[in-house]
DNA sequence: ATGAATGCCTA
DNA sequence: GTAGGCATTCATT
């Protein structure tokens, strides 16, 4: 910057109740010295606290409706007619938030009659005619229409973390409009929570097109009447019928920018703020950490050893500028617990000062941005911090640190916590496992924005840290996070990091084949029925089906939205009218092309990989899942399915392998219930099903029918699920005394399978919670539901969940011991994915028979339950054709 | 943009 | 009946 211009004159303007309203919602009830619910004026203050310091306005003002009826009110009767009336409590909390504000210098501006959506128009366009650069912060959308090059809007994304900028690039690339077209918009499509009602049937997709064709609502309107415009007739009609709603609807959503306020831009600027006043106030409410946050962010400061060093509750923020302080810092970490985390940039600056990593350590945290990590000494310090296993890392989600750490070839060692993982074993499956939502349940803060929210985070961690580890302690579950999650974070991290080919030419091939097939479809069945309707659109499809072609609704099962058209539902239909098998086909193309031949390709690196993200903390069992894409859904049953599958491929030279655990689940169950006859069937290396079967019947296994053999793995998959006689009744279409009676004999046979389930039941109605063969739980606090549909649900889920998990514990102690082996058998091999029960790896060749022979080895012998562990090989040039191996 | 309802892919 | 992820349509904040 040169002192040849001053800088622009910044103007913060905020929609007062949309974000009490959020904060509201977002944060749990907290109270102040007397007794007052203050949790909103908190959260209000703790999103200001974050947003002066970043923005530094000169002009702030906060605009609050008042309850008056506004001219929209006198002009739609029902306009905002089904807001929600929030308890006295919350109204109570703005005139303590307007005091907060007005100590940090701001002003609140209300005017009965007027909405704060039109006080901040007015005083947007007055600040940007004074040459201000002006911020909006809300998220109503009809704030868009004020944007301009000197007017942006920022929105929380979710919750109250996240924020957007919306300016006129990123708006034209979110909804194709233009600021002014935003009220066309509005007017045409309506908004249904403000009951403005808009043209019927103009949905989002048609009102955008349209306004990208003929630029404004007049111009539409004038289209729509020019008979040689080009136009679709359905859609002439409507904006026909419509017009007079439109144009009703125009000047409600027209922000009003005349209402009666100061002009005078000394009226709104930001008074000088004391930092006692503000501190006095914030104390009054009793938010000490607020107060205690005052003042204490350093930047840009020589920070000196013993400053350091000394014993203080509070914690110090370096933003390193220099690389001797760099240096310094980082030779400070000895060998004390280090907290990780990598910092992305945000979307308005793209800058390399603003991404790069914290450190923190004793009561410091460092950030060190990528400029200073461009320094060759501070990158081999901090190489050497990171790869030291004597230090001690800590991290939330550490592995996308390892993934950060990746890029500098930096390799972490020495990891000793995941806050993350250390919270999904303590309630697993319950979710909320995300920093913010720590924060707020388990503190009752929020994390704030861009670099100072990862310094919030980091310090959180840190807090976490220390309680978790207790509490792992106390719930006897520190062995299953050394044992079986920690060793796991590298491992996941190295699988993600290298992918799996993918053959691109032969996708595109599949894509054409399969659109040709669902246009075909559409096709035919258009040519079916008179009416014009979407196959895609299930409501759409049952008005054809009962309606329409009145098929008979007898048997079909209800849901929410009227008759089902699942293909469970559609097959009892089969034979009434061709286009029920016409549907099944085009769901099941449409299925496959939009999920995985369309959006694979896409998905790919510039060298033809794709790369998963597993996520360790999510499935309640303990599984591991996938996702960004999903490669443990990866079609397998259908023949068009196969095809997609063999899409994936080995890298050239090599092949791929895979291994499977065979029957693991009834192999715990055998061994978790001890039971005699399951246990023979296995240790005879048996089918089964079969051997169910004959037992069931009391007949040799020879005898055993087709319908017998696959009547008996109906159930025995059953048993695995916690299902009932209903529930088999319906899967096998017996009735229900018949499938009571199959049970009873199922049973009777298995009887150690009985015991055993009972015993679970009675188990988790004690305690509680279950656990698996080493100790993973799941807390199942719904069995004490006094609803007795949840009650059961929550007995399968027990009776489940030892089972499963049980496989989980035992793959993931797979994937461990492959991995640390797998170097010394074959260096060039590599594991890929997990699906459950099956690792997929890529193997050299010449190597497979001699690495499938070890892996499955490890496999087999890396748990012993009491039943033996059977692993079974396969290996091919794709995921699809596979040749099996036997040794 | 976000979420509910449906439906369907896997182990 | 257990455990997941994700695409589409339709309604909503």
């Amino acid at each position: 910057m040169t002192n040849m211009s001053s800088p622009k004159k910044i103007a913060l303007l905020i929609d007062g109740n949309a974000l009490i309203h959020r904060v509201w919602h977002t944060l749990p009830p907290m109270h102040d010295p007397k007794g007052r619910l203050v949790n909103a004026v908190y959260g209000f203050s703790s999103i200001l606290m974050k947003l002066l310091p970043t923005v530094h306005p000169d002009y702030f003002v906060v605009c609050w409706d008042t309850p008056e009826p506004t001219y929209r009110h006198v002009n739609q009767p029902n306009y905002k007619a089904q807001r929600i009336e929030q308890p006295q409590e919350f109204y109570d909390q703005i005139p303590m938030t307007q005091e907060i504000i007005i100590a940090m210098g701001g002003k609140n501006c209300e005017l009965p009659g007027y909405e704060a959506d039109d006080l901040l128009a007015t005083l947007a366009k007055n600040f940007e005619s004074q040459q201000l650069d002006v911020t909006i912060l809300t998220s109503d959308r009809d704030i868009w229409q004020l944007i301009s090059p000197n007017v942006k809007v920022m929105s929380f994304k979710k919750g109250v973390t996240d924020t957007i900028i919306y300016n006129e690039a990123s708006l034209k690339e979110i909804t194709g409009l233009t600021p002014s077209q935003i009220v066309d918009f509005k007017a045409m499509r309506g908004d249904a929570s403000d009951n403005l009602k808009g043209i019927p049937g103009i949905g989002e997709k048609t009102a955008t097109e349209l306004l990208l064709q003929f630029s404004d609502l007049e111009g539409v309107l004038r289209a729509a009447k020019d008979q040689n415009s080009v136009m679709k007739d359905s859609v002439r009609r409507k904006l026909l019928d419509g017009e007079r709603a439109a144009r009703e609807t125009y000047p409600l959503v027209l922000l009003q920018i005349h209402a009666p306020i100061s002009k005078e831009l000394q009226d709104w600027k930001r008074e000088d703020v004391d930092q006692e006043r503000v501190k006095e106030t914030l104390l009054r409410y009793g938010f000490q950490s607020l107060a205690a946050r005052l003042g204490k962010v350093e930047t840009n400061e020589k920070v000196h050893k013993k400053q350091l060093l000394k014993k203080e509750d509070t914690f110090h923020r370096i933003i390193v500028t220099d690389v001797d302080q760099a240096l310094d810092l980082i030779a400070l970490v000895q060998q004390r617990q280090v907290v990780l985390r990598e910092v992305f940039s945000d979307q308005s600056s793209l800058l390399q000062e603003n991404s790069g990593m914290i450190f923190a350590f004793g009561n410091t945290a460092v950030f060190l941005s990528l400029t200073v990590l461009n320094d060759v000494h501070v990158s081999l310090a901090v190489r050497e911090l990171l790869s030291d296993p004597m230090i001690p890392k800590i991290g939330h989600t550490i592995k996308s640190f390892l993934h950060w750490a990746k890029r500098f070839d930096w390799e972490v060692r020495g990891i000793a916590f995941d806050t993350e993982i250390a919270v999904y074993l303590l309630s697993a499956g319950e979710g909320g496992t995300d920093i913010s939502s720590l924060a707020a349940s388990r503190f009752g803060t929020l994390i704030g924005e861009g670099l100072q929210g990862c310094f919030d985070e980091v310090e959180m961690i840190f807090r976490l840290f220390s309680i978790l580890r207790d509490e792992l302690r106390e719930q006897h579950i520190e062995s299953i996070f050394e044992r079986f999650e920690l060793p796991l974070i590298p491992i996941l991290m190295q699988m993600e990091e290298r992918g799996i080919l993918v053959d691109h030419a032969y996708l595109l091939s599949l894509q054409n084949e399969f659109r040709m097939m669902k246009h075909a479809l559409e096709k035919a069945m258009h040519e079916m029925v008179e009416e014009d309707f979407n196959p895609s659109s299930t409501q759409q499809l049952a008005h054809i089906l009962f309606d329409v072609l009145q098929l008979p609704t007898k048997g079909i099962k209800k849901g929410k939205t009227g008759l089902s058209t699942a293909a469970s539902e559609l097959e009892k239909l089969e034979g009434m009218h061709p286009i029920i098998e016409k549907i099944l086909e085009y769901r099941e193309v449409s299925k496959l092309l939009s999920t995985y031949v369309e959006t694979l390709p896409g998905q790919c690196d510039a060298e033809g990989r794709v790369h998963t993200t597993y996520d360790q903390t999510v499935a309640a069992t303990g599984r591991l899942s996938s996702r960004d894409p999903n490669l443990q859904n990866i079609p397998i049953r259908t023949e068009a399915g196969r095809k997609i599958r063999r899409s994936f491929i080995a890298s050239p030279g090599m092949v791929l392998l895979s291994c499977d655990y065979s029957q693991i689940q009834l192999r715990i169950v055998a061994a978790m219930a001890n039971d005699e006859k399951m246990l023979r069937a296995f240790q005879n290396n048996l089918d089964i099903h079969t051997a169910t079967a004959a037992e069931i019947w009391g007949i040799p296994m020879e005898e055993v029918t087709r319908e017998q053999r696959s009547a008996a793995k109906t159930i025995n998959f059953g048993v695995l699920y916690g299902q009932g006689a209903n529930g088999l009744a319906k899967q096998a279409g017996i009735s229900f005394t018949e499938a009571k009676d199959f049970i009873q004999r199922y049973f009777s046979v298995y009887s150690g399978v009985r015991e055993y389930l009972d015993q679970t039941k009675v188990f988790v109605h004690e305690q509680k919670f279950v656990k698996t063969l080493f100790g993973r739980k799941r807390i199942i606090t719904e069995i004490d539901s006094p609803l007795p549909f949840v009650r059961a649900a929550a007995e399968r889920m027990a009776m489940n969940m030892p089972i499963q998990g049980t496989e989980a514990d035992i793959m993931k102690l797979a994937l461990i011991a492959v991995a640390r082996a797998l170097p010394v058998i074959s260096e060039r091999s590599f594991l890929l994915l997990q699906v459950h029960d099956e690792l997929v790896l890529e193997v050299p060749k010449k190597e497979v028979v001699q690495v499938a022979k070890r892996v499955m080895e490890i496999m087999e012998g890396v748990a012993v339950i009491g039943c033996p562990i059977v692993v079974e090989a396969k290996f091919g040039e794709n995921w699809e054709d596979m040749e099996k191996i036997v040794l």
